[in-house]
DNA sequence: ATAATGTCTTTTATCGTGAAAAAACATTTT
DNA sequence: AAAATGTTTTTTCACGATAAAAGACATTAT
């Protein structure tokens, strides 16, 4: 099978969408930079779009002759990267119980499940042993480690004392930083869904994500920043899983939020202190609680 | 090639010096457990030493018929892992000058330079990047980061959060802790080379990471205790590339983790914190020095 | 002369394969 | 019967090969 063309389907399909706001396509190279790849790809993009008749294509001149349908868009799983596919199902047996601290992971039994080569499951498993959940034996099996309660109380830690650092650098930064217009940005889109919070309680936690990020980013340290990762791919998954009281948690944090963003604007950093505490403090008991008892017994 | 038996070889190589200590070897299980691999490589290490007359073997009995010379033993470089190579060659390149910031990795000709295969440096590659030194670009080739002086910067900020805050939990364990003994034992390590630091300083780095890894244990968290693979990464390659001064550094240090050895046992958290903090500052002093001016100009 | 298109080359992503090493199972020895 | 040895199976590690995607070079159009 060697390679799936995901990267062209799934820029294909981003494709069509521009065909809806325009009477002709721009230039291959301006196309591969508003779609993020390559003119290969976007010459085998066009080539599909004059053969299905939704452009004429000659030269520099590509014409739209009609709107794209439901059935010119390629399958939505067919977009996914294979690393992605790997991670849903690990992630899926991980969280879907059966998945004992100490447990051994097995390569070849992963890889022929998901029906992929042993190659791309040991390079999955080798970038998502930096999240602290899985460890190597040398020349053996992986071990699961488990998300358990320390799990979540280590990451929880280091989150803490990551943001707080962040935080106050973030109320340090001068007034003329372009990070005070992404907050107010920001800041607008909290009221927002604050306004609507009972429909779109679930949009908040892309929200979320960008504005911890946001925040981390002033700590100019790329540790920190890429730490935010293991946070977002934890919270990610759990929140996938665990949805007990998602729109009263989501209120609650949305609020928080709005209070952290006023007590950074008020650059007053015992203010963004406490306000970072309380929102952390909320964050990891929600964590916590969702996290089975069972996991919480003595390990190893 | 296929795999190369560095796993034998090297395991072959220490079994060789069990054969000085005793006349008789163990069973099969038990080697495997002193030398650290399974039974089916214990099999081929003996089946060797039968065939090259070092041991008569039949079933239990293994006695040994006389003491390895020179030439039973493996050349070391055929006892090296495939990533070692890597990673040695791979640091090489990056510390000899000539790898600019932002200068593109190319994963096949390093490959083709080190005469391995493109998969066992990908994983590598996957392996370093945690390191904060290498980023990867989708579907395309890995940026270095560089060796610069942010990067040291960024480094230790994290590292004196996280000593800080393990040297604290260190100094609250209770008494009956064993990690008091293993600190007794590291402190006599610690006194005995100061006084002969003219002849030993080389000695020191081993000693050092020992040392902080203990301190660092004491955290009880796994992002902190994996952190210091970073610091023990970059400091081994760093100390082997700038011997500046390397005795009187040595000594220095010493000197200084025998003070911050006696405010832990002192207990006292304010000993503690000033120790930690005077040893950590002059650390981050000998790093920074040792980077070369031009890696401070403005990146990017 | 600049920027596009057309064509060719290189690199990345992924697989199947095979030897090394581990692990499991069967048999023998104490 | 417990622990060792003997034998077989499974898994990991690393390679070369190949299609997808990126990138480089040549040519043409504005």
């Amino acid at each position: 099978m060697s390679k799936s063309n995901n990267v062209y389907k799934d820029a294909y399909n981003r494709g069509l969408r521009l065909l809806d706001e325009t009477k002709s396509l721009p230039s291959e190279p301006e196309l591969g930079t508003l779609l993020g790849v390559s003119r290969t790809t976007i010459r085998t993009i066009l080539a599909r779009m004059e053969e299905t008749g939704l452009i004429a294509w000659n030269k520099r001149s590509k014409t739209v002759l009609r709107a794209p349908r439901p059935d010119d868009f390629f399958p939505e799983e067919e977009t996914d990267t294979l690393s992605q596919i790997i991670e849903r199902s690990f992630m899926r047996r991980l969280l879907a119980g059966g998945a004992e601290a100490g447990m051994q992971i097995n390569e070849l039994e992963l890889a022929r499940e998901i029906g992929v080569g042993t190659t791309s499951v040991r390079e999955f498993l080798i970038r998502f042993s930096r999240f602290g959940l899985i460890e190597k034996r040398r020349n053996s099996h992986w071990v699961l480690k488990g998300f358990t309660r320390a799990f979540a109380l280590e990451l929880t830690e280091i989150r803490e004392m990551f943001e707080l650092r962040s935080a106050a650098a973030f109320a340090a930064l001068p007034q003329d930083s372009p990070v005070w217009a992404d907050l107010d940005l920001l800041e607008e889109e909290h009221r927002l869904l604050a306004r609507e919070i009972a429909t779109r309680f679930n949009e908040f936690s892309e929200l979320d994500e960008r504005f911890h990020r946001l925040i981390h980013r002033a700590s100019h340290n790329r540790f920190i920043v890429d730490f935010y990762d293991v946070i977002a791919m934890i919270f990610h998954y759990h929140y996938q899983w665990n949805k007990a009281q998602e729109r009263e948690r989501n209120e609650v944090a949305v609020a928080e939020h709005l209070a952290y963003i006023a007590a950074l604007k008020s650059r007053d950093l015992g203010k963004v202190d406490a306000a970072c505490r309380k929102h952390l403090k909320s964050a990891r008991h929600t964590l916590l609680t969702s996290i089975p008892d069972r996991a919480a017994l003595p390990q190893q």
